[in-house]
DNA sequence: GCAGAAATAGAATAAATATTCCATCATGGA
DNA sequence: TCCATGATGGAATATTTATTCTATTTCTGC
């Protein structure tokens, strides 16, 4: 056979999509329509993919055969097997809390649960793990560990110093009490954690320069590569939070800097 | 026909399975199969899912018919529209981060990610939206609203004063800075949020336990609805977080609080 | 425009799956 | 103990669904 063995993972089937040549017009609309229904693949029948392809069921065929299954049988095996989170009475739930008024107290809630899941699976898509290692790895040798994010990244920093707390890492948390900024407090041997998203704070990003000055590691956890945070630091972390109205669930970046945490601190410990 | 019309979503579904009363033992399998399995009716067929319950096809086909459904393409029908989001290839990256090595640092943040989903959902299955609703009413005449949430719940606090301040809803955080308790701030036309949950801190009972004497109203966002902190309240707010080794991602509470906020925001404005 | 190759549609067939039916087995009340 | 009622399992059937095949059409290079 001339094709290659069929994808044995959704993703992987995925990217074979997107990597495909040009295709004949039939075939081609195969592809799209997939493409765009893959959550509709593992409860969908030959005819009615292809009736929403507008392709006869044939051609469908012909295009399961191109990617390199042996039918239409074998490719929704791969999604239907795929299929376990998300479960449905969740969704009606969300769905019915939504609907139900949108002023209502209930559906604003929905509303950032759902943003917040969606969050979380940006970050599953996105995480960076060789990053993560390296920050972890940066400040394995650490003496103490300085926390840094204001205004709305601070409950990020407080939770991660209740964590490093409970996880013997000794930690330093800058809330600026007082209008104190404790930059003093960078010892030679230290790791700074900084967390922010734009509009950065001023005090972030000056904390970041002193002890990037020092030569101290820096971890930037915030929304952009490029962002001026990710300037002075070693290595940026980054996770994309959904934003509902004006505000954030903040899921996304608390379970990366818990797992963060947790990792540094098994490393520590070896 | 003795039986009732067919459900037509699943969250009605689930309730009539719940609600079933004592069947025949075939049968009642099949109900304890499903209800344990509602995620794989839709990609299941009749031959695996009678498998599964350990009962032959015709089991299941007589139970579909007591529920209800004319058969069981019926009832997967149900199910099969019923699926929406979720995006498999999610679930199959989510796999490979946890799978890669248990100590990885991806792996960790892949179980953090988990355990808010589940909270996230958990949460909208069982919201509370009349309590809610009482909340946002209790306090939307106050004068100032008054926050506490110490140790983990911190980060929850600190985030609703965040919010409060950009919603312009007067609002202060008792965080126990140099150890002040600043209890005197309570006024009379004031309300009081409390957050905390098992082992609760003396600092936040304490705190309610005064508001409560003063005859404030006092909104309680905990975990249980029978724990020490629902004494003192006039409204409850439960959520129900998933841990992930000792720690919580917090997801879920902080889904709750912004809704609150939010809505009361706009409950204030009218 | 013509030969050859590729692509296509739709009907024919094969396979799988759901559904019904009935003979057998259990159960509870006279 | 026997009958009546209801439950059960499995084989037979009906239906849906996937797959293949072939005649026809559409491209491509010459």
């Amino acid at each position: 056979m001339t094709n290659p063995a069929a994808p044995d993972t959704v993703d992987e089937f995925r990217q074979r999509l997107a990597a495909l040549g040009p295709l004949p017009k039939r075939l081609q609309q195969c592809a799209d329509h997939l493409a765009g229904n893959l959550d509709r693949i593992a409860v969908s029948t030959v005819a009615e993919l292809a009736a929403g392809a507008q392709v006869p069921p044939s051609a469908l065929m012909r295009f399961c055969q191109i990617m390199g299954f042996h039918g239409f049988s074998d490719l929704q095996r791969l999604f239907r097997d795929a299929i376990g989170g998300g479960l449905p009475d969740y969704a009606t739930r969300l769905r019915n809390l939504k609907t139900e008024g949108a002023d209502q107290p209930g559906a604003l809630v929905a509303e950032f649960i759902e943003s917040g899941r969606q969050s979380l699976e940006n970050l599953a898509r996105t995480l960076d793990e060789a990053a993560l290692s390296r920050a972890v790895e940066l400040c394995r040798a650490a003496g103490t560990l300085h926390l840094i994010g204001l205004r709305r990244a601070f409950p990020v920093a407080s939770y991660l110093a209740y964590v490093c707390e409970k996880l013997s890492i000794p930690a330093m948390l800058h809330e600026g009490v007082g209008g104190l900024s404790l930059s003093q407090a960078l010892r030679p041997d230290d790791a700074l954690l900084a967390i922010s998203f734009a509009p950065y704070s001023s005090e972030t990003l000056g904390l970041v320069e002193k002890a990037s000055a020092l030569g101290l590691p820096v971890v930037a956890l915030t929304d952009s590569l490029t962002g001026p945070l990710a300037k002075g630091a070693q290595v940026v972390l980054t996770v994309e939070e959904v934003d509902f109205g004006a505000f954030r669930a903040l899921s996304a970046t608390l379970a990366l800097a818990l797992g963060f945490a947790v990792a540094l601190a098994a490393a520590r410990a070896t």
